[in-house]
DNA sequence: GTGGGTAATCTCGATCGTCGAGAGATCTCA
DNA sequence: TGAGATCTCTCGACGATCGAGATTACCCAC
């Protein structure tokens, strides 16, 4: 590989990460505005993926999805229901799980706070074609799917939660 | 704009924050492996990227970049410092300030686990031509550019810090 | 059904991270 | 030289997280 070629990809990488601060900024100023901790809007955008593909998020799933132990959780899912951004629903099926569902009023400034951000970024999307756009998604897809490894390779040990 | 188009923006859009989600998980993993917790990890990059912008870092700065009040910072710093992953500078020009150098062990942890990290990366985008990721970075470039516009704007008040 | 093992959530007390207020040291500039 | 601004640190208080263990519900062999 010529070293124009590795730079590329070094500066990409680079560039991924620098994404990744920018995006993490934007969620931390969503938290700032609404009062909550970077934790509690990483627990909401969980909940709301899990909405999203329809899985209902349980109250133990989150504490995996976000890493926290199981106490931590509880403390969390208080905060956010204390603010009304949440419900807890004892799951019919079975009667241990809890079943989280987000508030309207939670979904609406989620909604509108990064409805915001993604109206932005579809517009500097205008700037390329439908084929060009498919590259970025697979691009994308890919490195997220290396990424997605990397987070769950067992480094440490899985301490008990 | 086709309905097909409009899905591909709202999907690209999805999948950038799914793997700013992955890549943060990669940072939760690796300040697990090492004692730390997720504000020492942001700081410590933020401390690397400042280092390879050829900018020294100082302890002000990066309560800004970290969005830490100063008290905060200066536990982080002592946190970090007692650890041996950073070492703290009185500024000869301007004895106010503390200049911080991140330790070479520091320097080597982070780069054998983003290293390989990177590496993967690399390698998944040998699937790519060089026209192909030039388009790429292009991209990136312009969402990150939007990212950090909407990061910066000032939604709630800048609370003295 | 009944009882033992497992799973999911919660409670409790302790520890650590974060904050606001303000002190101390240093710089700038009139 | 002195007044004000800037940078970092100290202190006490509060909030987030944790490990250990209690509680409730499910599952299944008997």
């Amino acid at each position: 590989m010529s070293d124009d070629a590795a730079r590329a990809r070094l500066d990409i990488s680079l560039l991924l990460r620098r994404l990744t601060v920018e995006l993490d900024a934007v969620g931390g100023r969503f938290a700032q505005a609404h009062g909550l901790n970077r934790t509690d809007v990483r627990a909401l955008v969980a909940i709301m993926d899990a909405a999203r593909s329809g899985q209902p998020m349980t109250a133990g799933r989150l504490g995996d999805a976000v890493e926290l132990a199981s106490a931590s959780t509880t403390a969390l899912l208080d905060r956010l229901e204390r603010v009304g951004h949440l419900r807890r629903v004892r799951d019919p099926a079975d009667g241990r799980r809890v079943v989280l569902e987000m508030s309207e009023s939670a979904m609406a400034a989620g909604a509108e706070y990064f409805g915001g951000l993604q109206r932005d970024l579809a517009a500097a999307m205008d700037a390329y074609t439908d084929e060009e756009l498919a590259l970025v998604e697979r691009f994308l897809r890919d490195m997220t799917a290396v990424a997605s490894r990397y987070a769950r390779t067992a480094d440490g040990e899985d301490a008990q939660r």
